[in-house]
DNA sequence: TCACTGCTGGAATATTTATTCCATCTGTGG
DNA sequence: CCACAGATGGAATAAATATTCCAGCAGTGA
């Protein structure tokens, strides 16, 4: 190899191949371009497909799927088209099967091990859902929301507690202002008494609801401070009182219900939330 | 359809499929029976894989293949290979090529669209990787510490302070006493005093690591106790004088490491000591 | 405008791949 | 031990699929 010159060597993963095809697509013929745009938009179709078959939901001959491979290096259609297979096989996840699989009690491993991959599962299956069934309006909303406030007041008591000060520290750090409730003991009644309206609330929790995170949520609300609420079900007293909230379903695994999405979500909200500020 | 006798339907998904093969496998002849046992085990091959290279795999002549499809009532091999690539469609995931075109600043979406998306791309790589990178005899050894002290203390602050206060929740509602350092302002000193070799000690942090966190993680093992570290390197303090140490790398996004894998490796750890204590 | 180079479509061909068929084998019931 | 039903391996065949080829087209520079 070498030899001086660079040629494009051709790249046997996916990732290269991308790549590659993202460098040259400029200054690729006209049809061969179409069949790059095709590949990168829909590396599915390549992967599974017939060379007919691609071509057609392409829009070009068959023969320009077998020039555009050779252009790049490849035999023809079908070894470029073994990129595109590999890419699918490394794809690990289905986390929805995983978990069945594990929960029937099968296959070997020990008991650790189950639960492990258990936990795992359910923090993906959590994570895959929330992407799907995330508001992406509610989500900037309450983006805005706390974007604006001067204080943020952060509630959530025992299994919502982690995500509260998992709240509490990103703010910190992004040097929003902010009062974790719960964590000096006996103090919050004081505290709470100075909050107004130009402050907000977080509040977080889930079934069963912390009375105390319930009843703190709704006097803010009552004194006119919006709030955004992070919890599982339209149903939940924290939905009623809130300005806007976020609704999260985790999966569970023998009982645990998992907190990955959750935490990504609180994540995903302060920065928002900094990013806005940082904007003015 | 119907006509009185419930004839098996033949499945056009993949879980269905699944399911009917299980039934079926042992009443199956035993050439068939092979064949379906690799089905199982192998889905990826059948779905990319030719009659030949597929029965080469398992073992079979390709007819067989084509016997076995249409036994299960499909038209032939082909047929049912088709399920199999269903299913691959099916699959959502792969983290790391999401983050990366997230990251790529590309696509429609707002800004706080990406962030969401990029911290949930985030935290599900981390689970991945954790996945496949988590070594099962450690994980069975720090439970089995875990498992066999009287008190547990456990030792986190700053950004591994949630995934501190999650174990203290979870061991709390499984019956397991433990000791949260950092609560309770200023009385750590004397509590940890009381702590004895037949303790042990849980210490999270990541880089860079809390002075605190290290410092004490440190005295208690001095002092004797074993101790079981999460941590994100092999150079990390915590793995230094741990008596076992389970690494986690979190994926980042926009500066911040999730903390996703943390938690649900927290949670499967609690409830694998857990379980090993409620057998004796 | 012409000649030339490289691109393109589509039919022809070569190759690969699935399926069928049949002779042989295996195990079971009489 | 024999007869029979079903299962199996492997070669033969049919179908599908990828690739090659070539005539015509489009764009470029003289």
């Amino acid at each position: 190899m070498e030899a001086g010159d660079r040629e494009t060597t051709t790249p046997r993963d996916y990732d290269a191949l991308r790549q590659l095809i993202l460098d040259r697509r400029s200054d690729l013929p006209k049809r061969l371009a179409q069949v790059a745009i095709y590949a990168l938009d829909n590396p599915d179709e390549i992967a599974f497909g017939t060379a007919a078959s691609v071509a057609a939901s392409a829009e070009v001959q068959p023969s320009t799927l077998v020039r555009f491979a050779q252009h790049l290096g490849y035999d023809g259609f079908s070894d470029l088209q073994g990129i595109f297979r590999a890419r699918l096989k490394e794809r690990t996840s289905n986390y929805d099967e995983r978990l069945a699989v594990i929960r029937a009690g099968a296959e070997g491993g020990s008991e650790d091990q189950a639960v492990l991959h258990g936990f795992l599962a359910a923090a993906g299956q959590s994570i895959d859902r929330l992407s799907e069934s995330v508001d992406p309006a509610r989500f900037e909303q309450a983006a805005s929301i706390l974007a604006g406030a001067e204080t943020i007041y952060i509630v959530g008591r025992r299994r919502a507690f982690p995500v509260a000060s998992y709240l509490a520290y990103a703010f910190g750090k992004l040097k929003v202002r902010y009062f974790l409730t719960g964590s000096a003991a006996g103090l919050d009644p004081e505290v709470l008494d100075l909050a107004g309206p130009r402050d907000a609330v977080v509040a977080v929790s889930f079934s069963p609801y912390a009375p105390a995170t319930v009843e703190q949520a709704r006097q803010l609300s009552v004194k006119g401070l919006p709030v955004v609420s992070i919890t599982d079900s339209a149903f939940s007293p924290l939905a009623e009182c809130a300005t806007e909230w976020l609704e999260i379903a985790e999966a569970d695994f023998s009982g645990f219900r998992s907190l990955s999405a959750t935490m990504a979500l609180s994540m995903a909200l302060t920065v928002a939330v900094a990013e806005r500020r940082r904007k003015g």
